[in-house]
RNA sequence: UGGGGUGUAGCCAAGUGGUAAGGCAACGGGUUUUGAUCCCGUGUACCGCAGGUUCGAAUCCUGCCACCCCAGCCA
C-alpha cells in the first residue's frame, strides 16, 4: 500500500491514536469503514476510508470492512461486489476482516435480553406514533410510555416473542430504558430492535426482528475490538448513547467513538440519497456515470486511485464543516497523472489543412515523444503528409491580440514536426472557414538542422488520412452552484452542460494503445480514458478525466473584453 | 427558547501561552516545440466579537455573536 507525503502534521485523530499507542491503552489499534449497502461509495466514503484504513496501516493495526445491515427492506446484496471492489481499487486491503452486522445477530439478540434482564429495556406497545408524540420535543422533555414498567419476566415473554412472529411489523418494539427527559434525545428510550417480516439479503428467514444502527453498531464495535471508531459529525449526539451500551452491558472491548466532518465538494453532491435520485431520475448515466462522485464514476473517468488519496491526505481531518473546492481534486488528479501519462494527439474540432508544397504522393513518419519530459517513456513514429486536421480552435481569421496560433499569413509549429505559415483561407457558401491551404517549411522538422527556428506558438495535429475517429465526452461539474440548496431545489441547479459529446473527433491510431482507467494526456486538450464500451459504428471512447490548466483562457478573455 | 458541535486569508489547514506552517486558488515573472509541466516571486489573516488574566494570548477565563447537527420502528 502506497504511502504518501510523509511530512503532514498529524490529524487530531491520529494524535489520539498516537497518544493512546504511547499510553498503553491498546496493543494493536483497530479501526472499521461500516458502509451500508445500499448504494455506491463516493468521496466522502473515500476520505473515511483513506481515514480508517490509513490509521490502521499506519500505526500497524487492522482495519475492518464492515457491512451495517440491519435494514433488510433498503439493503440489496447487489451493492456489495461494488463496495468491495471499490475499497480494493482505492488500494486498500481488509485480508480476514470482512464482516457483517448480521455475522452478529445472535449475539446481539442476546446483549439485548441481558438488557431486559437488567431491567435496561422493554417491550413498547405503543405505536410509532404514539411513540413520537411521548418522545417530547427539542425543548420539552418526554413521557415515559405506559408500557415501561413491565416486569423483566414480561418483557422476556413479549421479546421471545416478537422474535417468533407473533406480532405484526409495527405492533410493538423493544426500548432501551435510560431517560425520557433527557435533554439528549437520544437517551430518551431509543428503539433497539423492530419487526420487519421480510427477508435479509445474507440471513434470510431466519429473523423478522431487526436491530437498530446505535446498537448494532456500538456492539459490532466491541465485539471486533474496534479500539477507535470514526464517524462523522452527525453522530457526536449518539455518542453518550454508545457509551450508555458499553457502561450497560458486559462486553469484551471497550471501543471509542470520535467524530469527524464530513467532505463537501464544491459544484456537485456527496449524499447518497442525492446521488440515488440523479440515477433513479434518469440524470446521469447510472451510479458510475463519469459525472459522479461516486468512486465507481470517477474510476470510470480515469482518475488514479494515488490522486483520491493524495486528495484525501490534503483536505484533512478536522471537526469544522467545509466546502473543498473542485480545484484541489483536479489538481491532484493532474499532478498524479501529469508524471505518468502518455501523450497522444488528438484533434477535437477537425480543421482541413492542405500542404500545398508537400509532394501528394508522398508521406513519411515524425517521432514524437511519450512524454516530453521523461525520455524513459520512449516515443512513437506518427505518420505526416500533404493532408492534416488541426483543431478549429487552433486557427482564427481576425485573432485579439496575443493570439500564438494560426492567422492568414502567420506561422505556428506543427508539434513535433514542421513549421506551416498560412497562405489562403478557404470558406464555403456561408462563409465558414472550412479548409486552410498552408506552405510548410522542410528545413524545420523537428530534430533537423533548421528545427531551432523559433514560432510563437505550437499546435496539436493529426495526418488526416490515417487518422481515426473517435468519440470525445468532455464533462463538467454536475451543478452550476458551489453549494446545493436543501429540499429538492437543488435539482433545478443542475448543469445542463455537464456532459458534452464530440461525435466526430480525429486521433492518431495510437490513442487505442491503453486500456479503460489507463491515463493519457491529449496534448493541449486534457487527461483522457478510454470508455469500456465503444461508440456509434464501434468507434473508440474517450472520457475526459480533466482538463489541462488554461491560462489561455484567461487572456483570451482580457484580450476579448 | 433544550442538547451537542464549529469559528485562523477566496477554499482547506497547522498551531496545544513566547509573538501566525503548508496546500489549493489568484496575481506577477522565468524556462518551454503542450498558452501544459517545471522554477521563482507576491498575502500586513482585526486568528468570529467584546472584555479580562499575563511581561507576553489564536492558545487561559468571562460574556456575546454566527453557523451546523439532533425530535426514524433510517444509517
Amino acid at each position: 500500500m502506497a504511502t504518501e507525503a510523509p511530512d503532514t502534521p498529524l490529524d487530531f485523530i491520529r494524535q489520539t491514536v498516537r497518544d493512546d499507542l504511547a499510553a498503553g491503552r491498546h496493543r494493536e489499534i483497530v479501526t472499521r469503514f461500516p458502509p451500508e449497502p445500499n448504494g455506491y461509495l463516493h468521496i466522502g466514503h473515500a476520505k473515511s476510508i483513506c481515514l480508517n484504513f490509513g490509521v490502521a496501516a499506519e500505526y500497524d493495526g487492522r482495519c475492518f470492512l464492515r457491512f451495517d445491515d440491519t435494514n433488510p427492506v433498503r439493503e440489496d446484496e447487489r451493492y456489495t461486489a461494488s463496495i468491495c471492489e471499490d475499497v480494493e481499487w482505492l488500494g486498500f486491503e481488509w485480508g480476514d476482516r470482512l464482516t457483517h452486522a448480521s455475522d452478529y445477530f445472535d449475539r446481539l439478540y442476546e446483549q439485548a435480553v441481558a438488557l431486559i434482564r437488567g431491567g435496561l429495556a422493554y417491550v413498547d406497545h405503543l405505536p410509532a406514533e404514539q411513540i413520537r408524540e411521548y418522545r417530547g420535543t427539542l425543548t420539552e422533555p418526554g413521557r415515559n410510555s405506559p408500557w415501561r414498567d413491565r416486569s423483566v419476566d414480561e418483557n422476556l415473554d413479549l421479546f421471545e416473542r416478537m422474535l417468533s412472529g407473533e406480532f405484526a411489523e409495527g405492533e410493538c418494539v423493544l426500548r432501551a430504558r435510560i431517560d425520557m427527559a433527557a435533554p439528549n434525545i437520544n437517551l430518551r428510550d431509543p428503539t433497539l430492535y423492530r419487526i420487519r417480516h421480510a427477508a435479509h439479503h445474507r440471513t434470510g428467514e431466519r429473523w423478522c426482528i431487526y436491530p437498530m444502527y446505535d446498537f448494532a453498531h456500538t456492539l459490532s464495535d466491541a465485539f471486533e475490538g474496534i479500539t477507535h471508531s470514526l464517524c462523522t459529525l452527525e453522530f457526536e449526539d449518539h455518542r453518550p448513547l454508545y457509551e450508555w451500551f458499553l457502561d450497560s452491558l458486559d462486553l469484551p472491548h471497550r471501543p471509542r467513538q470520535i467524530e469527524f466532518s464530513r467532505l463537501n465538494l464544491a459544484y456537485t453532491v456527496t449524499s447518497k440519497r442525492r446521488l440515488a435520485e440523479l440515477v433513479n431520475r434518469g440524470i446521469v448515466d447510472g451510479w458510475d456515470d463519469p459525472r459522479m462522485p461516486t468512486i465507481a464514476g470517477m474510476r470510470r473517468r480515469g482518475y488514479p486511485p494515488v490522486a483520491i488519496r493524495e486528495f484525501a491526505r490534503r483536505v484533512g481531518i478536522t471537526k469544522k464543516e467545509n466546502t473543498i473546492e473542485m480545484g484541489v481534486l483536479e489538481h491532484a488528479v493532474r499532478d498524479s497523472l501529469n508524471a505518468v501519462a502518455h501523450r497522444r494527439l488528438v484533434v477535437v474540432r477537425p480543421l482541413r489543412v492542405v500542404l500545398t508544397n508537400y509532394d501528394a504522393g508522398t508521406e513519411e513518419f515524425v517521432s514524437l515523444p511519450n512524454h516530453p519530459g521523461d525520455p524513459e517513456q520512449g516515443s512513437r513514429e506518427v505518420r505526416f503528409g500533404r493532408e492534416l486536421w488541426i483543431d478549429a480552435d487552433d486557427f482564427m481569421e481576425d485573432p485579439p491580440r496575443k493570439f500564438h496560433r494560426l492567422k492568414p499569413g502567420g506561422e505556428v509549429r506543427l508539434r513535433g514536426a514542421y513549421i506551416i505559415r498560412c497562405d489562403e483561407v478557404v470558406h464555403d457558401a456561408d462563409g465558414v472557414v472550412v479548409e486552410l491551404r498552408c506552405s510548410y517549411d522542410p528545413d524545420t522538422r523537428s530534430g533537423g538542422s533548421g528545427s531551432d527556428r523559433k514560432v510563437k506558438g505550437t499546435i496539436h495535429w493529426v495526418h488526416a488520412p490515417s487518422a481515426i475517429p473517435v468519440e470525445l465526452r468532455l464533462y463538467d461539474r454536475l451543478l452550476r452552484t458551489a453549494s446545493p440548496v436543501g429540499g429538492d431545489a437543488w435539482l433545478e441547479d443542475l448543469n445542463p452542460d455537464s456532459l458534452q459529446v464530440i461525435a466526430e473527433a480525429r486521433a492518431e491510431p495510437a490513442v487505442l494503445d491503453f486500456q479503460p482507467g489507463e491515463g493519457m494526456q491529449f496534448e493541449r486538450v486534457g487527461y483522457f480514458t478510454r470508455e469500456r464500451e465503444n461508440g456509434a459504428d464501434g468507434r473508440a471512447v474517450f472520457n475526459r478525466t480533466v482538463t489541462l490548466r488554461d491560462s489561455w483562457a484567461k487572456i483570451e478573455a482580457a484580450e476579448l473584453g
